[in-house]
RNA sequence: CGGCGUGUAGCGCAGCCUGGUAGCGCACUUCCUUCGGGAGGAAGGGGUCGGAGGUUCGAAUCCUCUCACGCCGACCA
């Protein structure tokens, strides 16, 4: 490709709007446009980059005996009814009406249309297993979209649905995909994780997670530094620690803590550490038929975090988890936030297994301004109902009982789910077993953000002067330079028939011929994050060489020109 | 959804407080010089100042409404 003919589409001042280094890098590079929030306009240089993703995928899922389809952005109301989602999904879905006045929604994922046509298309055990896949947009209107197509509205995103007799089967497909996905991503040369994972909106059973680590990612990760256990932090587990709680030490007081409400505050208030305090947060509670009824103390150790996806588990805890507001507050305790405690409370209480292992401990004492210490479960309120509803910290122990947890950031590009017979059963999708009896499909589904792994492989892959592609993903492998070609015939000819003879070999060059200067050339190119150039001029013709260097190499090195294929078809290798 | 902020040339911004000719840098066009790390000079083109309404002799500037975009938050006991 000729720069001529190709839009390079640089700037060299960071849009004021872009926040994280690869939506800065991808819109300096010319890599994509904003269109509205959450939208986004792929121009050439970086579809060339998408299609890569795009491409290895395809090729890796076809590997594995998957089976490409397309299906439709636009799906009917009627089939999300059937599974019971149109109520369920909420603002994120995208809803539109059309001129018969029927409803349909923008996809933001394809469980029911899959199913739909596979129970249609499928009739007996012997069509399975069977896996699906496509790589096609989706819509989910985020609540706060942001960082470029990392967190868009609509975006790319390879989807795969297996069918299954059982559940045994579906393991396999499973852990085939498991490792389908680790090539997938080693291809393209990421540094990446398998992570234990929440099932979320989707449901099911099993899943993981896989992440590109990255300091900016959004999840916090767990991993074992003595084995290879690794979870989301939505899901690591808190264990108990071994120790009892001591035993009482001092006697309950109330202590006036005037216009003190954070735990930082009347932890430095009373001058103890934060660990030794215990925070009560009221959330809505849930009655056993799960609706919304009054409200539930959560209480953790003061310097703990709560776990909301653990915590909305609990069935006395209403789904989605919401925290009661000032006036549920006051209504159900009688003071206002900052000055709650589990003593006395009036309300179910709920504790983290950390919070109990506190004695002597300052609570709210459900009055405004005042607070209780030296209080101990057992003797001055009754022992809690207790549950895991707090994040893990770095030096807890590993929930395999090997080593202590570490967390690290996280971008997730993939995620593997187990689906069971959510979506099977409450859609009919049946097929006949050997022995001529209807048995529901086991369900499994693999997703991958394409356009996302584009930002992720920024994040992990730059420096002060631009984007590092990994050579399977860069927009092209090679970059031409000559030096004030159009001052030189001799020059432009060597150019015009180096370049003609890398194209011949297959490689993916871009000859940058439009006359620049060769800082403007380098800048270019460096931001782009060609990974490989090759420099070519009037000097270096004199002395029978080129110029070679990798986007990442220190230094720059002069080669002989008559060994340039192979030097190259070398370093591509 | 809540809080805050920002909308002025393709991009980055100033001007607004204190109303009176719409500016700067980059980018773009033409010419000259320059030519191995985002060149210098000269001359140019490009604006419904987000939109609507109001106040005023006069509004980018003041007021009201509205739209868009962004950041933070949705952990506070």
């Amino acid at each position: 490709m000729r720069t001529s003919n190709f839009l390079i589409a640089t700037v060299k001042e960071t849009p004021s709007d872009a926040e994280v280094i690869s939506h800065q890098l991808m819109l300096r590079a010319g890599m994509i446009r904003k269109l509205a929030s959450g939208l986004y306009t792929w121009l050439p240089m970086g579809l060339r980059v998408l299609r890569k993703v795009e491409q290895i995928v395809r090729e890796e899922m076809n590997r594995a005996g998957a089976q490409e389809v397309l299906m439709p952005a636009v799906q009917p109301a009627e089939l999300w009814q059937e599974s019971g989602r149109w109520e369920q999904f909420g603002p994120e879905m995208l809803r539109i009406t059309d001129r018969h006045n029927r409803e349909f929604c923008f996809g933001p994922t394809h469980e029911e249309i899959i199913t739909d046509l596979i129970r249609n298309e499928l009739r007996s055990y012997k069509q399975l297993p069977a896996n699906f896949y496509q790589i096609q947009t989706k819509f989910r209107d985020e609540r706060r979209p942001r960082f470029g197509v990392m967190r868009a509205r609509e975006f790319l995103m390879k989807d795969a649905y297996s069918f299954h007799i059982d559940h045994a089967s579906l393991e396999q497909t499973y852990q085939l995909m498991h490792d389908t996905y680790s090539r997938i991503f080693s291809r393209m040369g990421l540094n990446f994780r398998a992570v234990q994972a929440d099932t979320g909106a989707i449901g099911g059973s099993g899943s993981q997670e896989f992440h590109v680590l990255a300091d900016s990612g959004e999840d916090a990760i767990a991993f074992s530094t003595e084995s290879n256990y690794a979870a989301n932090i939505e899901m690591a587990e808190a264990v108990a620690p071994a120790a009892e709680c001591p035993a009482p030490g001092a006697d309950i007081q109330v202590i006036d803590t005037p216009e003190q409400h954070s735990i930082e505050e009347v932890s430095a208030f009373l001058k103890v550490d934060a660990s030794q305090t215990l925070k009560t947060l009221l959330v809505h509670g849930a009655s056993e038929e799960g609706e919304l009824e009054g409200v539930v103390a959560l209480v953790l150790r003061g310097d703990h975090e709560l776990n909301e996806i653990k915590a909305e588990k609990l069935p006395q805890v209403f789904a989605p988890l919401t925290f009661a507001s000032d006036d549920d507050i006051r209504a159900a305790v009688g003071c206002n936030p900052g000055s709650i405690g589990p003593v006395d409370i009036g309300i179910p209480v709920i504790a983290d297994r950390g919070a109990l292992q506190v004695a002597d401990f300052v609570c709210g004492a459900n009055e405004d301004g005042k607070h209780l210490t030296g209080v101990n479960w057992g003797r001055d309120l009754p022992e809690p109902e207790v549950a895991d509803i707090r994040n893990v910290v770095e030096g807890d122990p590993s929930p395999d009982g090997k080593g202590t947890l570490t967390i690290k950031r996280g971008i997730e590009v993939g995620h593997i789910f187990q689906l069971g017979d959510k979506y099977s059963q409450a859609m009919n999708a049946n097929v006949l077993d050997e022995n001529g009896k209807s048995v529901v499909m086991t369900m499994g589904c693999y997703g991958i953000g394409v356009s996302r792994v584009v930002a992720a492989a920024i994040e992990q892959n730059h420096d002060e002067r631009g984007i590092i592609w990994p050579d399977a993903i860069a927009p092209f492998q090679l970059a031409l330079c000559p030096i004030n070609m159009q001052k030189s015939q001799r020059l432009r000819e060597a150019a015009e028939k180096i370049y003609t003879e890398l194209q011949a070999a297959g490689i993916e060059v871009l000859f940058d011929d439009r006359g620049e200067r060769p800082g403007v050339m380098f800048a270019d190119m460096e931001l782009i994050g060609v990974p490989h150039r090759i420099v070519l001029s009037d000097r270096g013709l004199d002395a029978g060489s080129f110029e070679y260097k990798g986007r990442s190499d220190a230094e720059k090195q002069d080669i002989p020109l008559d060994s340039l294929l192979e030097f190259i078809r070398e370093k591509l290798s």
